[in-house]
DNA sequence: ATAATGACATGTT
DNA sequence: TAACATGCCATTA
């Protein structure tokens, strides 16, 4: 364990509660830990310490998978997304308004957000 | 303290 | 959706 920050743990507690079978932005997530615009660092916590948490269900907004790693493959992402019920084409690319994570009310709450990223968050994601 | 880096987002085209 | 530019932010060097 090198740097701790509260950010990374945030994230990873995030990503923790994205059930299988449903996807998520790295901007989803980085909103929903308070961070609106840190999706970069999404993906580098996500790097580091991905083996914790369900990494494949975290893509680009796009709908698209970004990762480059040579442990954990646009492949490998493939075939476990697939194995959840979640369609990608041969070209890495997923319905992703069709199978994105939306967060209940109360999880929303749950978080303790600032009300106006509890704003942004509904307005975006919310049924 | 400054600059470079990176599993990104958003607006335009 | 795809491609390109510009913006964002925590980490590192």
């Amino acid at each position: 364990m090198k740097t701790t920050s509260a950010f990374k743990s945030k994230i990873l507690e995030i990503v923790k509660k994205v059930p299988a079978g449903t996807v998520v932005s790295y901007g989803q997530v980085a909103l929903m830990a308070g961070i609106p615009r840190a999706a970069r660092q999404v993906g580098n916590v996500l790097h580091e310490y991905g083996d914790t948490v369900p990494w494949w269900r975290v893509i680009n907004n796009a709908g698209k998978i970004s990762t480059n790693c040579i442990e954990h493959t646009a492949l490998n992402q493939k075939e476990l997304l697939k194995k959840e019920g979640v369609k990608v084409t041969t070209s890495l690319t997923i319905e992703i308004e069709k199978y994105r994570f939306r967060p209940s009310q109360k999880l929303i709450d749950s978080l303790a957000l600032p009300d106006d990223y509890v704003g942004l968050l509904i307005e975006k994601y919310l049924i």
